[in-house]
Formats: C-alpha cells, sequence, structure tokens
DNA sequence: CTTATAAGTTTAATAATATTAAACTATTAT
DNA sequence: ATAATAGTTTAATATTATTAAACTTATAAG
C-alpha cells in the first residue's frame, strides 16, 4: 500500500527541487503543476511548515525550503562522504586518460542512484548526467555490473518490476537479461550498447565491499562511433575502468572489519 | 488541520536526524520510539522509499537516509548561502573581541532559527547551540530584536501562541512585551537577562534588508555574572554588535535592487 | 537439525482521516 | 471603489489510513 498524502507531501517537495524556488512558490502555483485542490495542498502545506521542512513567507505567502532540509546532507554526508571522497581521485584518473564522462554509482534499496560524476573534457560528449532513471539496472553498465554479482534475492526484488525499453537496444526480457549477467561474471565487466541511451556505449566494472558483496560501480560513457571506428579505444577503457574500480575496492579492506555493516 | 500521516513521517525523518542513522534504523526501533503500530509504520515508509526520501537495505530490512535529500542543502546553500557567507567575517570579529558566543539569526514564517554561530572561546561559557525552540522569539535577544521593528501584522501572527516561559524571567505576558520591544525600538539593540536560560545575558541587533525590514539579526551571549561585576563589558558587546549588525546590513544594498523578494 | 522467537510484510474490514466545495478573508489590480 | 485573484477556514462526506490478525522470513536456541 501507498499512503496518498504522503507521496503527495514527496511530490510537492521535490517540486521545490526541481523548480527555481529561490523567491518562493504560491499555492497556486503547486496546485497548478501537481493537480491538487487548493484547499487540500493548503492543509498539506501548514503540515509541512508545522514542521520545518519549509516555511511560509508572512508577508508574500510564498513557501520556500526550510532550513532544517539542510541538516540531513550532513548528516548523510557524515555517514557516507568518506567512500566517494577515496574513490574521487580514482575516477579523475579514468577522466584524464579517456577524456570521457565517469560515473560512479552505487544503489539504495532497489533504487540505482549516482554518487559523483566527471563530465567528458571532449567537444562531442554524452551527457547522461544525473538523470538516473529509478529503475535502470538493466539498461545501464553500471546497474548491469553490480546486478551480475549479487544474491539471487536481491537481483529478484531489483528487477520484480517490468524492464523499461529505453531504446531498441535495451533488454527487457528476463531470460535474456539473465544470459547476459552471465556473460558479465565471466567477463568481469559489464557493457551498456546503446541500451539506455542511442548512440552512447559504456562500460562498468563492479566494486566489492569487505564481504565480498558489489556495493557500487564505475561506468565510463562514450560515444558509439568511437568504439566502432578505432578497435583498441574500448581496451583503453576498460583497462582505465578496471583499475579503478580494483583500486576503489580496497577501500573497504582499509576502513571496515568483516561484517561491519555499511550505508550504500 | 494538521495531516495526521505527513505530521508521522516528519517525525519519522527528524528521528533518522536526532539519532545515529549510519547503521541504519528498524521498523521495530522506529515503532518503539514514535509510538506507531508497526503495520501502519510499514506502509508509511514504503511510501516514502519509494520515493528515495529513505531506502531500505535488502539484506538488513533496515532504513537508511536517502542520498536524495542531499540536494536540499545544495539548493538551500545556492538560494541563501551567499548572505551566511558574507556575514560571517563580521561574526568572527565579535567573536575575536569579546571571545562570546556569537548567533546570526533568521525567521522563517513563524520559526527563529540560527543561520550560523560561532562558541565562546573562554573556559566559562554559554552553550545556547542550535536550541533554537520553535516560539522562542519572545525570550532572545535574536527574535525580540527582529520583532521589534516588524510589520504589526508579522509580529501578531508570530504572537499568536502563548509566551513559554523557559526561566522565571522570562517575559509571558503580551502587553508587557510589546513595552519592552518599544524599548528596544528606542534603544536600537535587544537584551535576554536570563529569560531564555539562566545565568545567560544577550545583547542582540537586528539587521535591516533593502526594504528596510528586520531580515536577520545578531546576538552576542555572556555569563551574567560578567556583565553585573564589570560595568563597562556590556558597552564593549554592544559597540562589537552594533558595528557587524550595521556592516552586514550593507550586503542589501550591494546585492539586491529595491523591491527584489529574497528567501530569509 | 528442529523448534521457537522475533522481525517484517500483507491483507481486508473498519474506524478515522483527508478531501471537498463553498463561504470567507485579504490582497492586488483596474 | 470595485472586481478579481489568491489564500484560508469550515464542516459534511467520501476516501483513506489504520488496525489486528494471519503470514513470511530470518535469526536464535535447544
Amino acid at each position: 500500500m501507498s499512503v496518498k498524502s504522503i507521496s503527495k507531501t514527496m511530490d510537492t517537495l521535490d517540486y521545490f527541487l526541481e523548480s527555481d524556488s529561490s523567491k518562493g512558490i504560491s499555492l497556486k502555483e503547486i496546485c497548478d503543476h501537481l493537480g491538487f485542490k487548493k484547499s487540500a495542498a493548503h492543509h498539506m502545506l501548514a503540515t509541512i511548515c508545522d514542521k520545518g521542512y519549509l516555511y511560509q513567507d508572512l508577508k508574500s505567502k510564498k513557501y520556500f525550503l526550510g532550513s532544517k532540509l539542510k541538516k540531513f546532507g550532513e548528516v548523510i554526508d557524515l555517514n557516507a562522504n568518506s567512500f566517494i571522497n577515496f574513490a574521487d581521485p580514482f575516477l579523475k584518473k579514468i577522466n584524464d586518460a579517456t577524456g570521457e564522462a565517469v560515473h560512479l554509482a552505487s544503489f539504495e534499496g532497489t533504487k540505482l542512484i549516482t554518487l559523483s560524476m566527471l563530465e567528458s573534457t571532449h567537444p562531442v560528449r554524452v551527457d547522461h548526467g544525473f538523470l538516473n532513471k529509478d529503475n535502470a539496472f538493466h539498461a545501464t553498465a553500471s546497474g548491469k555490473a553490480m546486478l551480475a554479482y549479487m544474491s539471487d534475492a536481491s537481483q529478484k526484488k531489483i528487477l520484480k518490476n517490468k524492464l523499461e525499453k529505453f531504446t531498441s537496444f535495451t533488454i527487457t526480457n528476463v531470460k535474456q537479461l539473465s544470459e547476459e549477467l552471465k556473460k558479465i561474471k565471466k567477463n568481469g565487466f559489464s557493457t551498456d550498447d546503446e541500451e539506455f541511451q542511442p548512440g552512447v556505449f559504456c562500460v562498468g566494472y563492479p566494486i566489492f565491499d569487505n564481504e565480498n558483496k558489489p556495493f557500487a560501480s564505475i561506468s565510463c560513457s562514450s560515444p558509439k562511433f568511437k568504439i566502432t571506428s578505432d578497435k583498441r579505444y574500448l581496451d583503453k577503457i576498460k583497462n582505465s575502468v578496471k583499475f579503478s574500480a580494483l583500486e576503489i575496492g580496497k577501500y573497504f579492506k582499509k576502513t571496515r572489519k568483516k561484517g561491519d555493516k555499511h550505508a550504500a
């Protein structure tokens, strides 16, 4: 079951992220954009403000993000940022060597998330930014790299929803995906051959934690034509990504004792 | 009206801030601490996770803060941090001159919030930290400094709830507070004479925006006995705080055109 | 290895709540 | 001064969240 008023609340908060909220957002604008009745929205907003997640300017009546929300970022950084900080120089290494976009991904529950990224330095570049669709595990090199090494139970949970088709190359068939994942385990790395975005080819390597579970992955994205036109370009990328993935994996040996639980 | 399920959701998120959530929090712990039934809490948490504000670890079943929450901090910083960054050196100046705790406060709707603070450098020090009670406008130098210069309408909204008594010196009578606010306007600064915390004396000066409305305030907190034992100590603090308040006020002339609306 | 215990999940009935429309207030524009 | 627009409040009702109980899964104990 899903609790509707909670869902609406979070859609509202999301709207403050998506749109420019620096000058405040009016009740009307929220209603117009999210299809709420003004009365219900008013009750909702009053509750959110009461808790300090938003506040309403006394004069203009517009709503603003409450500074309490800042605290979450601080706590999350405290909990998990050491991993990202450790990984960043190794992402930079790939970016320096290839000039292509590099992504550090992980998962939160069944959601694929981008922890860090470096943009391509080439004039012709790929921009798959932070647009991690909720369930693109099956269509991305980052996602498949982790998926391949997960427990069957975890895999199952992630793949229980139908596999969205992003391009004509997206694998949307579970059986076919299983074969693909076997191949990834054999090769040690994953690819995304225009399966998420047309014209974009990615290479992904998993990063294992201190319990040898896939905890994160790195991917490097390049325009497809470069891969096709220069046979050795793919090898260059693969070597670079593999090296960094192995190095980042050492983080867990350095910082965690076997059995330590950690935030994704 | 207040929407209960939203209220419970935010109490839950707050709990992730208050307690150590780095190793995850179980459904049971949330229920025990907040008095929820496990079934209802489960529905709530499933919805929150679906929206990415929390996530549940696939194996341990424990809940963690979702990295989406980091984005709010980034947006808020983008919107409002330039003011804090501008102000910080002037807070430091007071801290250097007096060695006492310095607070930069503002308000969000009817809530008093601390934007920035510097701790006392003295061995005997006052720690009124980030413990801004929701409605301590009437009991703090920061709050009263802003309150005194506000429009009657805004004042009324902030003071409509009953005035909580924090110490025996807290002014809890609206009429008496009105007199106090008049005195503040006459003097140009506010004091808090053990009205919020026993033994703590504060001096507050308002900061005005480009429309000459009180937008923020600075306060300096010192142990009461210092003020009583040394007549000139209070003057020293007053001069220091006044100077910085005026300097910070210039921020608005530099950065905003008349009529520009801004986030608190 | 089997059983017991505890934690988490799902269900469907019901009690409780959020939603609605309409009336009202306040603010801004004409 | 009047109209129009935005926001707020209310109280009835329809919808929704809650509940308890059954079920599942995981962990601990015997």
